[in-house]
Formats: structure tokens, sequence, C-alpha cells
DNA sequence: GTCTATACACCGATAGAC
DNA sequence: GTCTATCGGTGTATAGAC
């Protein structure tokens, strides 16, 4: 890894896919090494706290990646009709047509240590509120826009699992397709 | 077990509570053998075929519930809005208000044996398809009535998700409490 | 920085007493 | 039917050579 060929960014997203598809514990450390490309030894010189310390790290990227590909551009400059166009174009990339799930979403959902819970409770309060923030200015009020954004992020994340649980990414696809109208309905 | 104070489904249902809090994998047969009150062996006596099989002797069971509590009550005489209002009282007695997850969407969500995959698929599409016949037969068009329906499981699986993630009920509670209307407007 | 080799705990699963 | 004891394998994690 010390060549610029495979960058600690590039062991990230390779350990990510690992957590995403399989979960916590599921991830087990030869899985890791071997879809990383390093040994089991290897990615403990990196992260000397192991899988925990591993784990971490992709959640600490995968914010930062949603937070620049998704939450950033909902505060541009546009229009907010524009903006939420934006959201669910962004979101359709960031999920891969609805074929990637949720880091969040798979960690909420199984046992995962003490520590995370705190980035998964306020990863999806974050993501809430920024939706949240362009339906009050597209003029909905607090309590509304706080509902909507809500139940839009529980249609995203269970649009996910059902198109993972069936194998078919037409429950994302019909989200991204409706959501829009969802959230500017009577605005 | 022999003893009637702990029949079988006593038995299936501390299993299944393993399952649904910690996802196939994090369910250790010693987590299992505790939860149950039974020894390692004594489960394999009763599961010869190891935890697989207590995990399908589950999912069963769940389905079997799901089906009694849930959808069968979808196909009773009552007036279409009457059946969904009581669907949805049936889903929040049978999620506790939210505090409970589903057994597919987590297993949707991880790592599980190659055969559990028709369960989780057959089992999200069969509550879709329920779910369509009555918006039919309130009046929807099949194609839109398909479409709603899968938006309704779709949303009931993100709350669960969302409530579980945040760890509060209000997700779940909201849902319930908008789903009638998004189910049935314009009917 | 990466590797091979290894330590030790826990995993799923079984044998055999009761 | 349930248990204790134990198996072989894999899990996470480390030591030490290179």
């Amino acid at each position: 890894m010390t060549s610029a060929a495979v960058s600690k960014e590039d062991v990230l997203d390779r350990l990510a896919k690992v957590f995403r598809d399989q979960g916590y514990e599921a991830a087990s450390l030869s899985r890791l090494a071997k879809a990383s490309g390093l040994g089991k030894a290897s990615l403990y010189y990196h992260f000397p706290n192991g899988k925990q310390e591993m784990a971490l790290a992709v959640i600490e990227r995968a914010e930062m990646l949603f937070s620049e590909q998704i939450l950033q551009p909902l505060r541009s400059g546009d229009a907010p009709a524009q903006r939420i166009a934006q959201f669910l174009r962004n979101l359709d990339t960031y999920y891969c047509n609805g074929e990637e799930s949720c880091l969040l979403g798979v960690f909420a959902m199984t046992a995962v240590p003490e520590e995370f819970e705190q980035y998964i409770v306020s990863g999806l309060k974050r993501w809430i509120d920024e939706l949240s923030a362009v339906l009050e200015e597209a003029g909905l009020l607090r309590k509304m826009a706080l509902g909507r954004a809500e139940t839009a992020v529980c249609w995203i994340e269970g649009a996910l699992l059902v198109s993972r649980g069936t194998k078919s990414t037409k429950p994302f696809k019909q989200m991204l397709s409706q959501l829009k109208a969802f959230l500017l309905h009577d605005l």
C-alpha cells in the first residue's frame, strides 16, 4: 500500500464493500484481507485496533463521501425544487441504481459494537435534518418539513432494503421516480 | 422442554428474538442456547442441522404468524378502507410499536445462507401482493396498486430500520399514522 | 509495510453419560 | 431430552523475519 497504486482510500473503499455486503460480524478478517489485497497482519499495521477500527474508519469515510456527494449539494444556491431533483440524481449514483446497500442501514439492523451506535444515530439524524432544511426553505412549516424528511429517509432506506431482499432494483428506481413529488406536493 | 412449560413455540420465539436482534451470523450458538434456556447439545437434539435449521424454523414460524396476524385480516369481508385500518393496527402490535425488528428485513440486509434467499424474496413479494390486492379491490388499477403496495412495504421496512437506528419509535409511529392516507388517497 | 507463522478464544457441531 | 466435555475449524489478534 506504500505505492500510490493502492491508496488508503482504495483500501477503505474495498473494506467498506465487505462491511456493506456482509454486515459487521460476518465481515471476517480473512474476507477483509482478501478484499483489500493485504494480509491480515498488514491490516493491523494500518488499523492497530483491528476490525473495530477498520469499521469506524469506513463509517467516517462513508459519512464524508455522503456529505460531499449528497448533503452539500442540498445547500447549493439553486431553487429548492432543483436541489431536490439533484439530490435524487446523486442518490442514484451513490447507491449505484439501488445495487449498493447503505452502510448505516446495514449497521443499524444488526449487532455492532456499542461505540458505533452514536455514529448511526447522528448520521441518520443529520440526513433528515439537512433534507428538512430544504423543505423549510421551500415553504413548509418546520414540523411538516421534519416529518416529511423523516418519511423520505425511511422510504429510501426501505427501498434499498427491499431492493436487496427481492434482488431487484425496481423498488429503488420506483422510489426515486416518486420521491420528488412526495417531497414537494402542495408547494 | 418436554414439560409443557416451555413448548417448541416458546423456544422458537426466543430463538427468533436473537436472530432479529443480532442478525444471522452474530446469533451464535452460545447466545441461542442462553436465550432459549437449553444447552447447545439440546438445541441440536431439536434441530439436527444446527443453526441453519433453527433459523429456517424461525423464518417459517415468522411467516406463519405474519400471515395469520397481518395478511389474513387483509382478506376479510370488511370494506377495503376498514381492512387497511386494521392492517395498520395489526402492524403496530406485531412490531411492538416499532421496538421489534422485521426478521426478513434483518436477513435481507446481511449475509445469510443461500437457502434463505428464496424465503426472503417470496416473503416480501407476498406481502406486497396481498396489500396490492386490497388496493385493487378498492378501485385502483393493477399497476398502480402494485406500485403503491411496494412503496408501503418499503416505507414500513424503512421506518423499522430508522426507528432502530435512531433508537426512537417515532419514525414507526409516524409511518403508521400516515400510511392509511397514502394507500387510499384519491379513492 | 508486508509477510508467514502462530497464539488463544470462540465458533458450530458431536459423543456419550444420565 | 438434557447435560458436560470435547472435537476440529475459524475467529481476532500478535510476533518477528524481511
